[in-house]
DNA sequence: GGCTAGTAGTTGCTTTTGTAACTAACAACA
DNA sequence: TGTTGTTAGTTACAAAAGCAACTACTAGCC
C-alpha cells in the first residue's frame, strides 16, 4: 500500500526547487559576463564583502570544502581577479586579496546582485521577506 | 571603491545554503540505505506520490532535464524499483510504474521524509512554516 | 506513398564535483 | 635533534551533471 505524500510539502525539496530557480538566473549573469563558476563568485563575494582572508577562512564562512575553494582561488587568480600573499610568520597561510580588476568585477556583480534581489523581493511583503530570511538562516545553520 | 554587500541578505545565496544544509542530511538516508542518487529519489517520489507517468511528465513536473531523468530511470530499473511499459498507440512513450519492491522502498523513504520534515518543522512556528512554504513555492515557480 | 517537422528518449563527450591521498610547513615534546 | 601529530593547501582520480548530437517514432501535408 502506497502512502500519501506530497513533495510540495517536503522542505528539502521545496528549498532546492526555489534555490535552483533563483540561482540559475543569477548564474547567467556572472557566467556570461566573466565566465565564472558558482564557487568562484562565492569566493569573490567573500573577499569583496568581508575583506582579505585566507582560503581556510572562506571555507569556514561559506561552508565550502577546501578543494573547491582551492580550485576557485586558482581560477580567480588566472583571471587576475585576486592575488595571494604568503604570510612570513606561517608559510602555510596565504592571504587572498582582490586585485583592482577583481574589485571592479565585484562591484559590478554587487550591482547586479542588488538589482536581482530587489526584483525578487518586490514580489513579496516585508513580513514575508523577514520571515523567509530569518528561517533560511536558521536552516542553513543546522549544518 | 568597494561597495557594501552582505551575502546573508542575498536570497539566492541564502536559499542555496539552506537547501544544501537540509538536503545533505536527507541524502545520507537514501544514499546509505539504497545507494540512490538525488535524481533517483526524486523520480521514485514522483511515481510513488503522483502515480504512473512517462519520463516526459516527470521532467515537466520536477523541472529536470530529460537526460537526467533517463539515467535515473535506468538506474531505478536496474535496482528493480520500477518497470517500463510501452504504449502501443504511441511507441515513443513508456509508462513508468513502481514495482512492488519499488513501492516498499518508496514507503520506507516516505516515512523517513515525514520524520525528517517534522523534525525540521518543530524548530519553527506554524506561521513561519506557512509563510516559508508559500514563498518557496512562488520562488520555485518563477523558473 | 514520400517528404518535412516535431517529439520521447538515449548515448557520447566535456565540464564540474566529490573524495582521498598527498606535500609542505609548523608545533610540541622527548 | 628527531619523531609524532596537526594544519593549509594541492593534486589525482572517480562520480556526477550538463550539453549536443543521435535514434526511433508520430503527424501533417503534398
Amino acid at each position: 500500500m502506497t502512502q500519501d505524500f506530497d513533495l510540495k510539502d517536503f522542505m528539502p525539496y521545496l528549498l532546492n526547487q526555489a534555490a535552483d530557480a533563483t540561482s540559475l538566473r543569477f548564474q547567467k549573469l556572472y557566467k556570461s559576463k566573466y565566465g565564472m563558476l558558482r564557487t568562484e563568485w562565492r569566493v569573490l563575494f567573500h573577499l569583496g564583502g568581508y575583506g582579505d582572508m585566507t582560503a581556510k577562512e572562506i571555507c569556514n564562512r561559506a561552508g565550502l570544502h577546501k578543494t573547491k575553494v582551492s580550485r576557485a582561488v586558482r581560477a580567480l587568480q588566472d583571471k587576475r581577479f585576486l592575488q595571494r600573499t604568503e604570510v612570513p610568520e606561517d608559510r602555510r597561510h596565504e592571504i587572498l586579496k582582490l586585485t583592482p580588476q577583481g574589485e571592479r568585477v565585484f562591484n559590478d556583480l554587487v550591482g547586479d546582485a542588488k538589482r536581482f534581489d530587489e526584483k525578487l523581493a518586490s514580489r513579496f511583503t516585508t513580513d514575508e521577506l523577514d520571515t523567509l530570511k530569518r528561517v533560511l538562516v536558521r536552516l542553513a545553520d543546522l549544518a
